[in-house]
DNA sequence: GGGCAACGTGAGCTATTGCTCGTTTTATAT
DNA sequence: ATATAAAACGAGCAATAGCTCACGTTGCCC
C-alpha cells in the first residue's frame, strides 16, 4: 500500500481499439466494486475481469488510484447530468417548488446505481479531494445559492452562506443513507415529501402547505 | 490485507502490568490515527509507538480490527456518558427545549476530540457493524422516540419512525460535517440556533419563536 | 526459593498487491 | 510489402503489512 502519487493518465488512447479497453477497464472496475466491495478492487482482479493484461491496464492508468478517480468522476458526469436543465425549469418557479423538484431529482439519482454509489461514498477510502470534485461540488452550492437569493425576501435565515450549507448537507446525506436504511420511504415519496417540508419551512419560517392533505394518523 | 474474522479478545489481562500495556496500546492507535491518518495506522507501528512489542499487541488483540474496535468502543463510551443524564434533566421541559438540549450537547460532543472523531468516521473502513454499535444506534434512537411519543400531540409528521430516522440523521451529520466545513458556525452557535429552527419546525410544523431576536440583515 | 503462569519480546514467515519492463501483436501510412 | 508506432501482453519484482512462535522475564503463591 504505497503511498500513490498525484496522477494523471499516462497515455491517451488514440485508436477506438484502445478506448474500448479502457471502457472495458472502467466497467470492470464498475462491476467488482459492486458485486464485492473495495477490499476485492485489486489492479489485477480488474484487469482479470475485464479480459486485458495487467500491462494494458497500466498503459492507461498511471496507477490504481487515477483508475478510481476515473469511475468517480464518469459516475459523478452521469449523476450531473440533468442537473442544470432541471434548475434551468425550475428558474422562476416558487420556493417550494424548486425544493421539491430538487429533492426529488436527488432521490432519482440515488435510485440509478445504488450500490456503486454507495460503495464509491463510503467505502472508498477518501482519496483527498480531486480537483474536478471540488469544482464539482462549487458549481452545485453556485446553483442552489443563486436560487436561494433569487427568493431572498422569503428567506428568514440571517447569513445565506449557512442556509445553503446546511440545506445541501441535509438533502444529499439523509438521501444518500435512506437508500439503504429507508428504501422503503424513499420509494413511495414520503421521504422526500417530509423532507421538503422541514426544508422549506427552515427556509421560509412557514409551514409548507401540503398538496397532498398529510394523513393524520400514526403508521 | 486479508479477511478479516469475527474477533473477540485474545487474552484477558488479570494483572496491573497487562492492563496497563493494553491501555498504552489504545492510546498509542488514537495518537498514530489522529496525527498521521489511518494508511498508518499498522499494527507494528502501533506497538512501537506504545513501547511494546509487536507481540505483545497480538496477546490482547487477535487481528487489527479488533484493537480498532476497541478504540472506537471506548470513545462512544466516552461520548455516550451524558446522554442519558441530559435526556432525565430534560424529561419534561418543551418539545422545543429538548431539541435545543440535544443539539447543543451533540456540539459539544462534536468539539471534544473532533479529529479522532472524524478519522473514525470518516477515514477508518466499515468494519461491517459490531454488535455494540448497533445496539448503541438502538438505544439513541430509543431514547430519541420515547421523547417525541411523549409529545406526540405536538407533532405533525405522521410516520414517527420517518420523523426520528430524519431528525437523528440531521443533527448527526450536519454536526459532524460542520467540525471541519463550519468551525466558526459551531463555535459562535449560529449552527445549532438554526438547526433547533429547521427540526422544530420540521416537527411541529409551526415556526419556532426564537430566544433572541434574529439578526435580519444577510450575512 | 521454587515452581508456575502471566507477561513480554522481536526476528522473520506468509501472503498480497501495486506496478515494471522486455517482448509480441496489430493497425496505419507510404 | 515494409516501416513505424500504438496497443497488448504477463512473468515477476519490490515493498509492505498482518501475524506467529519459540524463547526470555516478571510477579504471584505456597
Amino acid at each position: 500500500m504505497a503511498k500513490t502519487k498525484p496522477a494523471s493518465p499516462r497515455k491517451i488512447p488514440e485508436q477506438d481499439r484502445s478506448r474500448a479497453t479502457v471502457d472495458v477497464i472502467v466497467d470492470a472496475a464498475a462491476r467488482i466494486l459492486v458485486k464485492d466491495g473495495y477490499d476485492a478492487f485489486t489492479t489485477n482482479r480488474v484487469a482479470e475481469k475485464a479480459g486485458v493484461s495487467i500491462g494494458s491496464l497500466y498503459q492507461y492508468f498511471p496507477n490504481k488510484d487515477a483508475l478510481l478517480g476515473e469511475l468517480m468522476r464518469r459516475h459523478t458526469t452521469d449523476l450531473e447530468k440533468g442537473i442544470e436543465e432541471m434548475a434551468a425549469r425550475a428558474a422562476n418557479a416558487p420556493l417550494a417548488e424548486v425544493i421539491r423538484a430538487a429533492i426529488e431529482h436527488n432521490v432519482q439519482s440515488h435510485l440509478i446505481d445504488p450500490v456503486l454509489h454507495r460503495v464509491l461514498s463510503d467505502e472508498v477510502p477518501r482519496l483527498g479531494k480531486l480537483d474536478w470534485q471540488a469544482a464539482f461540488v462549487e458549481r452545485m452550492t453556485a446553483l442552489v445559492r443563486a436560487a436561494f437569493e433569487a427568493r431572498r425576501a422569503e428567506i428568514v435565515v440571517p447569513d445565506l452562506d449557512l442556509a445553503v450549507y446546511m440545506v445541501t448537507r441535509t438533502v444529499e446525506t439523509v438521501v444518500h443513507n435512506a437508500v439503504t436504511q429507508r428504501p422503503q420511504d424513499l420509494q413511495s415519496g414520503a421521504l422526500a415529501e417530509e423532507l421538503t417540508r422541514m426544508i422549506v419551512s427552515f427556509l421560509t419560517g412557514k409551514p409548507l402547505v401540503a398538496k397532498r392533505p398529510l394523513r393524520t394518523a400514526a403508521a
